[in-house]
DNA sequence: AGGTATTGGTTGATTTTGTAACTAACAAGG
DNA sequence: CCTTGTTAGTTACAAAATCAACCAATACCT
């Protein structure tokens, strides 16, 4: 516990964290909340089946680190919107199987798109180092939960 | 508005930004919940005034970005813990002049060093260099917004 | 001065999130 | 089988964030 009499606090890292996370994030939920009128949890619901394909909301919660009844009321909201279909699974019935309808695959390509673009606009003040390195700082720093 | 078909959502910089974000802020929130009782945004308040000493909460809504109201209601929170006084202005009487009493003071200094420590070890696996341009460049997206 | 717009700050209603408790299904051990 | 423990997912309730409306003070404009 070693005291650093010269620390400013505005140099927090998680603090800083946060302040990139929301201001990177702001306009891009615009995106997927005007088009799609989707929240957070339901866009990232979204992406993972459309980059994992067909999984149960256990495997998602566990990619993911969202707390399950996010999931849970994510996955309900993407099911009424008919952008994901629930499939009992015959191994373990409390579990289902969900997938992507092809509306919903739709919708993930589409906001997939959106991102690679976005993510490429964010970016471009910074070196393809610089943004390599950050990735996989963000990367090490998420997993350290 | 190029297309890229090689993106990968797993490598989207707001999400990454978001994942490392709440994990690196989980275990401090429990620090300062446990000690003080407090929310993030009244940490956030407390700091900001322990860092630029007294003022408004219209000048810690400009400097933190957070919602005016959130702020307000953790002045009030504060104000009631005696963790700092309000002293309405002679210059425009709606507005308030902040300041940290001296129990406000010492649990900044407090969790301030907690932070300083908190800090350090979040980033004790990278080099200074890399800890530095992290800092730059979370300083550089926080101010995109 | 008088009218209108803007600003600092608060409040209440609505939405979203987090916490716990719960149901139903499975699993392991006897 | 029967008990105990665990797991997938949902639901109910409490805590918190967001949004809109609001009040009072100030600024702007003529």
């Amino acid at each position: 516990m070693m005291e650093n009499p010269d620390f400013d606090l505005r140099d927090f890292v998680p603090y800083l964290l946060n302040q990139a996370a929301e201001a990177s994030s702001l306009e891009f939920q615009r995106l997927y909340k005007a088009r799609y009128g989707m929240l957070r949890a339901e866009w990232r619901v979204l992406f993972h089946l459309g980059i994992y394909g067909r999984m149960t909301a256990r495997e998602i919660c566990d990619r993911s680190a969202m707390h399950k009844t996010k999931i849970s009321r994510a996955v309900q909201k993407l099911a009424d919107r008919r952008f994901l279909t629930r499939d009992p699974s015959d191994l373990d019935r409390r579990a289902e199987h969900l997938e992507l309808t092809a509306a919903g695959s739709a919708a993930y390509r589409d906001l997939m798109a959106a991102a690679a673009d976005y993510d490429a606009r964010l970016m471009q003040g910074f070196t393809a180092e610089e943004t390599a390195l950050l990735r996989q700082m963000l990367r090490r720093l998420a997993a350290m939960r």
